[in-house]
DNA sequence: CATTACCTTCCAGTAAAGTGAAAACTTCAT
DNA sequence: ATGAAGTTTTCACTTTACTGGAAGGTAATG
């Protein structure tokens, strides 16, 4: 799922210049020319952050900033606010007003990346961190959620540590005894073969139904005399 | 509960400018004066933000930035970085390495607590949001008032300490020991399972009728073998 | 087609979580 | 101080659901 940004300036030649960055950068971009129209795409199309120009017609940054936070859908949305005045007081204000963040322009590509990434990073943990993904699975450990093709799936404690260690390196191959080892820990015995057993239960609850009705392929293999690994399933046609 | 910043800065001139601005705007100030000095303070006292200077004898402020990052029980810990040099690269460096802001000197003051507020605002909601909300709950702060559904509802304080922790971060999933940690405070030593009995307690209290009669569903999830979440109920159908 | 490795099902055993009640500790008003 | 009221902690017991091993079935390999 690509990142979205909103971006709000008047000048067309300033969108242009941000659009092109954060466009390198592998963001997707939103563009508004005025405050009015800002808000509208906000509503609309629910961006993960917004950049938004301190001076623009119909509806200032900074009234932009304020309507935004007093509405509770929007109280959290990550906020950048962009300025040709580099004033004390415009920064300060801008800042306690709500905004996460304030750059004065002219500001270099690589410092807007960088201030956008670290917001992204604060703001919606769930977008940057502690999210492990391989094809259509996605594990979050915070909140221990689990999900194959947006369906969540619910797994017990060993088969989820299980998981996220496939996750952790997509493709490596794990021997059961490597598994035990760091499944279960080093130093307690259990029989190889309970690998199998465990493997097994997780293959069969992310063998959830999909839209079109077929079941989800496996992405578990067996690697005959080697153990297993987490794979993309082989197009056999 | 006041908040509390580490600053870490070899210049005493400097440590003690950012102290004197810092208290007067209402925060707790830890100083140290070195980057391992910065680290041990860290780990004894917990601050609630850090505000570290780039160049730094023993231990360099990035070289802090990255092992507070790397370590899972600081790894949120909202870092300021401060530099002399107001470069390009040092900036996004700073940033990318895991700061939330980068700040050159000299710098204003007030733009100093702006940004410590921002960055507070957006890490730490229960801090400065006076209000907590989640599904048809509400935890007002500065009150301790606490609602579901509307309807008040009366919790001891180790309850509602719990039920703000849970509800600043809902989903996330929260193990017996942080708990402890966050709850209780770090260095008290009391078994794990009494954490069971306040949530016990506190799912009992949030167990209030509503107006259809039925009782209100629970929204603290147990989540087997890693602690306790706050969940939308499980829409089963 | 024999052999080996892997898969699946079943179920008893067990570890983790829920809960009521008693004991221990606090707080606060007298 | 003293006692009463309220909180917190631990303990013992119950309930829940995960786990691990056995056993028989199925697929791959030479």
């Amino acid at each position: 799922m690509p990142i979205r940004i909103l971006i709000a300036d008047d000048e067309p030649n300033q969108l242009e210049l941000l659009s092109y960055n954060l466009e390198a950068a592998g963001f997707e971009v939103l563009r508004a020319s005025d405050g009015r129209q800002a808000m509208e795409m906000v509503e609309e199309n629910h961006p993960d952050l917004a950049i938004i120009d301190w001076m623009m017609p119909h509806m200032s940054g900074i009234d932009v900033c304020r309507t935004l936070r007093s509405r509770p859908e929007t109280k959290n949305l990550p906020i950048i606010i962009l300025s040709a005045r580099g004033e004390e007081g415009d920064r300060t204000l801008g800042l306690d007003i709500g905004a996460d963040d304030y750059i004065s322009k002219p500001f270099s590509p690589r410092e807007l990346i960088s201030r956008v990434r670290a917001l992204l990073r604060r703001a919606h943990p769930a977008l940057t961190d502690q999210i492990l993904e391989f094809h259509d699975l996605t594990f979050n450990q915070a909140t221990m959620e689990i999900s194959r093709g947006g369906k969540p799936v619910s797994l017990g404690p060993k088969e989820s540590r299980l998981l996220a260690i496939l996750m952790e390196r997509p493709g490596r191959v794990y021997s059961r005894a490597q598994l035990l080892d760091f499944v279960w820990g080093h130093g307690v015995y259990v029989e190889e073969r309970t690998v199998d057993v465990h493997i097994s239960r997780l293959r069969k609850a992310l063998t959830v139904p999909q839209h079109n009705g077929t079941a989800a392929p496996n992405l578990i293999q067996s690697v005959r005399g080697s153990g297993y690994a987490l794979r993309p399933p082989t197009e056999s046609r």
